[in-house]
DNA sequence: CGGTTTTGACCTGCGC
DNA sequence: GCGCAGGTCAAAACCG
């Protein structure tokens, strides 16, 4: 996975357009949001607790932001590194599995059609590009956790594919679904998603090649549209395992059916009604915070890097 | 109606 | 050459 534009479209899930602080005019809109509802229900001192907490929300966030700015310095350094490694030894560079005789020079009599001299004397060429082109391309193996009850193979990475084959394999019960990126044949990208035998609530994708086209969450970001959107189909959101993390994701998605509800009652201070708009109201507040989502994407990769060892960069 | 999914058939490489 | 396994094709079904 390409690090720098997994990183990108991390960051790009601030859910702030205005790119105002949590520590200046945000912040305190929030706090009086807080007081003020706290006025009404005469608590002021469960909001005091509340904004003690966010204050040591915001420096967990400091430390996160911290936390993620070394591992950036990290995968640069690495990422030099690998590309020195590649660039001194190309020939060692990872090779897909050959491909067809038949996709690449299409002269099969069955179609009876590419058997004239045009075709074979075009034939060289068109199968030196595209072997150029499997030289270069890259694959990557990466793991993703899904409900065991989701019998799907559909994995959310922000990418199209058009599943064009599903095969049992031996060496696996489960079978093995094959996609093609939809802006093919423009962009070679393939992937075979499998369950792991293991454990079949992970997926395992392989990704054969480099998407020749922008991210579709990148051009859906530009043109204004969600950016929960872009959150779902965030890869981590898959690959995380821990629901902790998973709730915390679910921060900036849409609010949860029948919380508009709250505000229309009368609250009360220690009803789930109450609990749940403050709840809300913090959830808003922090996803408003460039620094919190920045520190999510810090705390997702760690994970990602601490429990996918397995998994190819 | 166009794009996607399903699924059986077919192709290809590899080991014996 | 044969059989096996993985990968792909392509027609039909499905869907929005």
């Amino acid at each position: 996975m390409d690090y720098s534009s997994w990183r990108s479209t991390c960051l790009d899930l601030n859910v702030n357009p205005t790119g105002r602080s949590l520590d200046d005019a945000s912040n305190k809109e929030v706090e009086s949001t807080f007081l003020d509802f706290g006025r009404k229900l005469s608590v002021k001192h469960e909001t005091g607790a509340l904004v003690e907490e966010m204050d040591r929300i915001k420096a967990e966030n400091k430390k996160l932001t911290e936390m993620l700015t070394v591992m950036c310095e990290n995968y640069n350094a690495l990422r030099s590194q690998l590309t020195d490694y590649m660039s001194k030894n190309p020939e060692k560079e990872l090779s897909p599995p050959r491909k067809r005789k038949s996709e690449s020079s299409n002269n099969n009599d069955v179609t009876g059609i590419h058997g004239n001299s045009e075709s074979s004397s075009t034939d060289e060429e068109s199968f030196k590009k595209p072997r150029e082109e499997t030289i270069k391309a890259k694959i990557s193996s990466v793991y993703f956790r899904t409900e065991a009850s989701d019998t799907s193979l559909v994995v959310k990475d922000g990418y199209q594919w058009r599943k064009y084959g599903q095969k049992v394999t031996r060496d696996n019960p489960c079978p093995r679904a094959y996609f093609k990126c939809s802006f093919a044949p423009s962009c070679p990208v393939k992937k075979k998603v499998q369950r792991s035998a293991e454990d079949q609530s992970v997926l395992v994708a392989t990704y054969e090649g480099e998407h020749n086209h922008p991210h579709p969450t990148q051009l859906e970001a530009t043109s204004g549209s969600s950016r929960c959107v872009t959150l779902g189909a965030l890869p981590a959101s898959a690959s995380l395992g821990s629901s902790g993390s998973k709730v915390a994701l679910d921060l900036t998605k849409s609010k949860p059916s029948g919380s508009t509800d709250v505000k229309q009652s009368k609250p009360r201070i220690d009803s789930p009604e109450v609990r749940q708009f403050l709840v809300e109201q913090m959830a808003s507040s922090l996803t408003k915070d460039p620094n919190f989502t920045a520190a999510i994407a810090a705390a997702i990769s760690g994970r990602m890097l601490h429990q996918l060892p397995t998994e190819k960069w």
